[in-house]
DNA sequence: CAAATCATGTAATGTGTTACATGATTCG
DNA sequence: CGAATCATGTAACACATTACATGATTTG
């Protein structure tokens, strides 16, 4: 369950709600889990328990009090660790893909219009992630600035790998639709 | 639940039992899933139900009897709607980026060391996916000769996607660790 | 005054993986 | 003779999403 260690990398930073950190999740499209509650607060009362993070409440009038969680020894320790096993290869889930393999069922103007769909979509959520790395840039999230220069250069090489899939996709859709045979 | 819709692709080509599917499954990258039996069986029994397929026990002699499943006319009108709607953008999910993020918590050799081995890693990956798609060509799967020219196209570009995504993966890499601040 | 945000959480459901179970046959 | 393949399926668990629930405050 690698989302504790997401969890524990963002508390390594700065100590964190549990609403902090599905406003976080929820921004970011590189951590792909959904940014829903149920996972986030169950991980972190599990993190509490393995004694990864303290939980400190902190009570403010009128408002709801705030569970803030900080990162232990222990916890670093943790993450430090996992930090160094060897990740799976990047999973690639294309569901035009599948769709592709039977789309000789389609009428080409059907399939044209499926294409083009697409590729509008495409170019929106392109244009959202640009705009994203454009806001973490400018630093409005609540971790954001790089602490060294490796860091600054990890941080954009993420970004760049990201960015560049995405516009990758776009090219080859593009190619694809003009070489696309009539029939 | 979309492996409904993969299974019906496989169907609509020639009837198969939950093993071959199962095998087919397994056998392909962009086809997701684990190739589990737990939910091809299943999802089988529900399109049965759902009259988008139907079910011939074939006896044999001293083996199991393999029950094999065939489209129906409701079934493949069901595949063709599916196959006009719009499909979410492609998911990339890398456990490395998410590692990367944090990475600045290890030592420069540590480090190293990290995107040696991913990087080992997905050479093998890749080759794997050459040897596959080279085997898809050559008609070894039950389902493999393209039945019109838009089709072979169309199947073609899939390949080509997918492999030069991992391409671009591998490109990336290597450019990062050449350029890496040892501080 | 309605909607959004702050802040916590639970319930229900959906999706996906691993392991278990059976029993015959074929291949090295 | 042990391992792999054929062929079916179940059970347990892990991971993920949506919806529900509460209640105060801020913003348009």
């Amino acid at each position: 369950m690698s989302i504790k260690y997401a969890i524990l990398g963002f508390l390594n930073w700065t100590p964190l709600s549990g609403y902090d950190l599905k406003k976080l999740f929820a921004e970011s499209a590189i951590l792909y889990w959904s940014g829903n509650n149920n996972q986030i607060y169950r991980a972190l009362v599990e993190l509490h328990q393995e004694n990864r993070v303290t939980q400190d409440v902190a009570y403010q009038s009128d408002k709801p009090p705030r569970k803030v969680y900080t990162i232990t020894d222990q916890g670093r320790a943790d993450l430090r660790q996992w930090l160094q096993a060897t990740p799976e290869v990047t999973q690639i889930r294309s569901g035009l893909l599948i769709q592709l393999l039977w789309a000789d069922l389609l009428a080409p103007a059907e399939l044209d219009e499926l294409l083009a769909r697409y590729e509008d979509e495409l170019r929106v959520y392109h244009l959202m992630l640009q705009e994203q790395s454009r806001r973490d840039q400018a630093g409005q999230t609540a971790v954001s600035t790089p602490r060294t220069p490796r860091e600054a250069y990890l941080w954009a090489q993420v970004t760049t790998f990201w960015t560049t899939s995405y516009e990758n996709e776009l090219a080859w859709i593009r190619q694809l639709r003009t070489n696309l045979p009539t029939a």
